[in-house]
RNA sequence: GCCUCUGUGGCGGAAUUGGUAGACGCGACGGAUUCAAAAUCCGUUUCUGGCAACAGAGUGCCGGUUCGAGUCCGGCCAGGGGCACCA
């Protein structure tokens, strides 16, 4: 009598089962002699509250990969915490008048009960969230060590500031250059803040980024282009004139009005096609100018009224104004440039100093055909000609011939560099050097619910670090909301702390963290909260699955982290690369519903009648809209934990698995989870089936050998897929020897073994998908023990190979005809076998042959004429 | 604006290094089972023409390299991710 898989009890009944045996518990090193290590890690969620599918898929594709791994034997580490500190609990705050710890924790314990119901082979005992003082206390003292490594340093910078709430404001938290909140224009202002000094290790990040080769290619190259190393030359260009009221500086300090200016550029071989010079907006000069002119003054607080995004700087309308000053060129003393400030000059990139050449530059070239500056090109496209060749609105950047250059005329562009900066090192005017894109890493955050940055401000001793055995700095617990700004800033006691040198008053820091400090080295945290020498063991993490939004950011942190962290001898990590492997998984989309009127609907709101969607509670018409990752604001969402009531944690597993390469969107729909539950029972029913008869060993007749090839095949095959994260090859593969296995249950007696043994296998393959009902088949056949806890199969290379193959014949390139020849055959056999076709025969009568190229156990391709 | 990725049937997608395009699933259609339905099982399903055998076209668009291109090269178009205070 067959019988029906019920999750609803087999799911529940094996997770307690395994808690019990604590089979996902972490073995140390020691107990485990022999085994290669495998850190699995998958980037921890942040504590929303609910889990939604995009958590599934992540969650689900990193337990694959770690039963996996056990069973082939590894020692395997796969751990789980929460990335807890951030902005949305002090939103909670703000809105609801929750504190944000409680919120937070109140939202790891319901988001830790939806874990659990997914069944995945997570060890638990090694959970913490960043916002612990436990963990945050350790952040503190790693902070203090790299500051005593000069890995930490304090600068001015800006931030976007709201000068109605007074408080500074998230790029996030500015929409359309206006406050979220107090929706007052946002203003640029400057505030002195802590930077970790990631660009000491520019070039190691840059080079060893190349050499990850278990790292997706695109993001290496995202983080190459980020850290953005190039080469070329600073420039000093003399002052010609400067307006009389620049006043001479004090001994020592630099003399604007004659100073020369300091320019960076990639293109030195643009020289003589120069026609300005442009300086950022909060560039030294264009201060001291705008303290005497009022035109000079209100551009530069134009530009400050710009957000600090690279976005908006990039997309603003190129603009700007002329100083007043000019200067010579490097390379001819009577050629005079004016000096503009432009709003497009970064003062955080290079010097904050451009020369202009808009004939080989688009922003450039915007600015001058915009203020009418000269516009000389310099550089020849191949294939131009000299006398017809001009530049109109489009600048050319590319390579070339340079011409109207003088000594450089007739050169490549590449030669040219080298020429001009020769000549410049001869004249005094300017040095070959290298220069990066990327920043110090500021990490002052004006708020509450984040690290306290553990240093106390001294009148008399400067910056002093709170001493060891006075960390954790706590966060105090009474503090409020009700008004925007800083509730450390405001707290009436907590800053005001005596200095743990001289003992006077002093202030405590009440800037914290940026979050992506806390998880920057949380993968270092889960190998060992204490015993370093497991620290070694375990890392670097062997798999990392995570979202490709962290493709730059989180990535490059940590991996500047756990350099850092070596270097004050926090971690034994040579090459200080913390994740070996890296795979950057796709996002969960779904169908979007509108009403007539217009609001978001939920999928469990509408139905489909007739082909066209209505709302069910009204039958309104609904029009169906764009599939997009899914978002509380469209409504799109599936609620994992009705998903998992309704079908089982397997199904809403094998479903974010089943359908769409793993670094690709997958989208969610009904009909696609139904028909991944009806598999479910398929599946089972093969396991059903052979339940109740004998189990034999697999025998050697025909119809044996059939079941058996077709199941060693299959396991080896999603063996592979595995290894490789083509999780929905294997799921198609699985699909496929299901059908096999139900097809032989019309087989004779004599293949019951080659059932078994074929069933025996896939349940251990089906494991790393669907966990739960794997332990049901495997139980259901008689398996010993957990298969969880049972090793890869064992797959026989021989059952797995063929010894013929077809091959395709194509005539000039069209498939013609289909032969089956034994493998490794003769190539001339082949080519006379293809020949003889009469499919083929019949295309090359009356033709001559002229060709025939034959690749082995692939295809043959007959050229006539 | 800059960096980066993606584009294949009605839909999600498969296709080792350039070698039989459409595996597998969803949906649809037809059939079996059933008093009927649900569930299940079997079959068909890229498009166009044709009763059929078969022929032609076809991997976002345009062009190129090659005996052979979804795959490589050049140019476009569309969509996604990131752009340093969202995580």
């Amino acid at each position: 009598m067959a019988t029906r898989y019920d999750p609803q009890t087999a799911e529940p009944k094996w997770r307690e089962a395994w808690d019990e045996a604590q089979l996902f518990r972490t073995k140390s090193p020691k107990d485990a002699p022999g085994a290669p290590k495998a850190y699995v890690l998958e980037m921890f969620p942040y504590p929303s509250g609910r889990l939604h599918m995009g958590h599934v898929r992540n969650y689900a594709m990193g337990d694959v990969v770690a039963r996996h791994k056990r069973a082939k034997g590894f020692n395997v580490l796969h751990p789980m915490g929460w990335d807890a500190f951030g902005m949305p609990a002090e939103n909670a705050a703000m809105e609801r008048g929750v504190h944000p710890g409680s919120w937070t924790y109140q939202n790891i314990a319901a988001m830790k009960a939806q874990f659990l119901k997914l069944g995945l082979s997570l060890d638990w005992s090694r959970e913490f969230a960043t916002c612990d003082p436990e963990y945050y206390g350790a952040q503190q003292a790693l902070f203090l060590k790299l500051m005593d490594k000069g890995l930490v340093y304090r600068k001015a910078s800006k931030v976007n500031w709201d000068p109605v709430d007074n408080t500074v404001l998230a790029n996030e938290q500015v929409i359309d250059g206006k406050g979220w909140r107090s929706g007052a224009p946002v203003e640029q202002r400057e505030l002195t803040q802590w930077f970790f000094r990631i660009t000491q290790y520019a070039e190691d990040l840059l080079e060893r980024v190349q050499k990850l080769e278990r790292w997706p290619e695109k993001v290496r190259i995202m983080q190459a282009n980020w850290i953005g190393r190039s080469q070329g030359a600073l420039i000093w260009w003399p002052i010609a004139e400067a307006p009389d009221f620049l006043p001479p500086s004090p001994e020592g300090e630099p003399n604007h009005a004659t100073d020369p200016i300091e320019v960076y550029t990639t293109r030195p071989d643009t020289l003589f096609g120069a026609s300005f010079l442009a300086l950022a907006p909060d560039h030294p000069l264009t201060k001291a100018i705008a303290g005497h002119r009022p035109d000079v003054a209100a551009f530069v607080k134009e530009c400050s009224t710009m957000g600090t995004s690279e976005v908006e700087i990039e997309k603003a309308e190129k603009k700007g104004v002329d100083l007043g000053v000019s200067v010579r060129h490097p390379f001819d003393p009577d050629w005079i440039l004016p000096v503009w400030t432009a709003n497009f000059v970064l003062s955080s990139y290079g010097t904050g100093a451009i020369f202009g050449s808009p004939a080989g530059d688009q922003r450039d070239l915007d600015f001058a055909r915009k203020y009418d500056l000269p516009v000389t090109p310099v550089v020849l496209p191949p294939g131009a000609e000299a006398a017809t060749h001009s530049i109109d609105d489009e600048a050319y950047t590319g390579p070339g011939q340079i011409y109207n250059s003088r000594f450089l005329d007739g050169l490549s562009t590449q030669d040219a560099i080298t020429s001009a900066i020769e000549e410049l090192v001869k004249l005094g005017r300017g040095k070959a050097t290298t220069q990066y894109r990327l920043r110090d890493w500021g990490v002052s955050r004006q708020r509450y619910w984040g690290c306290p940055i553990p240093v106390i401000h001294c009148e008399s001793c400067g910056v002093v670090a709170v001493p060891e055995d006075q960390l954790p700095v706590q966060l105090p617990d009474d503090v409020t909301f009700d008004k925007p700004g800083n509730p450390l800033d405001r707290h009436p006691t907590w800053k005001h702390v005596d200095c743990p040198k001289c003992g006077k008053p002093a202030r405590r820091e009440t800037d914290t963290l940026d979050t992506f400090v806390d998880s920057s080295w949380y993968y270092a945290r889960f190998a060992s909260p204490e015993d370093m020498g497991e620290r070694a063991y375990w890392l670097p993490v062997d798999q990392y699955v995570g979202g490709i939004e962290h493709a730059v950011l989180h990535l490059l942190y940590s991996r500047f982290f756990a350099r850092a962290m070596r270097d004050v001898g926090e971690l034994d990590l040579p090459s200080g690369e913390p994740f070996a492997g890296l795979f950057t998984q796709g996002m969960v989309t779904h169908e979007t519903y509108k009403s007539a009127s217009g609001q978001w609907l939920q999928p469990s709101e509408v139905e489909q009648v007739d082909g066209s969607w209505a709302e069910i509670s009204t039958g309104a018409p609904v029009k169906p809209g764009p599939i997009e990752k899914m978002s509380k604001s469209k409504k799109n969402t599936v609620d994992p934990d009705a998903i998992i009531a309704q079908f089982g944690a397997d199904v809403a597993r094998w479903f974010v698995l089943s359908d769409s390469p793993p670094e690709r969107d997958v989208e969610w729909t009904q009909a696609g989870v139904e028909g991944a539950a009806r598999f479910a029972q398929r599946l089972w029913s093969v396991f059903d089936a052979l339940g109740d008869l004998p189990e034999t060993a697999p025998g050697h007749d025909a119809e044996s050998m059939v079941v058996r090839k077709a199941s060693h095949k299959a396991a080896a095959s999603i063996d592979k897929a595995i290894e490789e994260f083509r999780f929905n090859s294997g799921v198609a593969t699985i699909h496929e020897w299901v059908t096999a296995l139900k097809k032989a249950e019309s087989a004779p007696e004599s293949a019951i073994g080659a059932r078994f043994e074929g069933a025996s296998m896939l349940a251990r393959c089906l494991t790393p998908f669907m966990p739960h009902l794997a332990e049901s088949c495997w139980e259901r056949i008689g398996g010993e023990g957990f298969v969880s806890a049972a090793p890869w199969p064992v797959i026989d290379k021989v059952l797995t190979e063929d010894d013929t193959v077809t091959m395709a014949v194509q005539v000039n390139g069209k498939r013609r005809a289909e032969i089956t020849v034994l493998k490794g055959e003769a190539n001339d056999v082949v080519e006379a076998a293809a020949l003889a076709e009469p499919d083929v025969a019949s295309y090359i009568a009356g033709k001559s042959v002229k060709k025939t190229i034959v690749v082995p156990g692939r295809i043959v391709n007959i050229v006539v004429a």
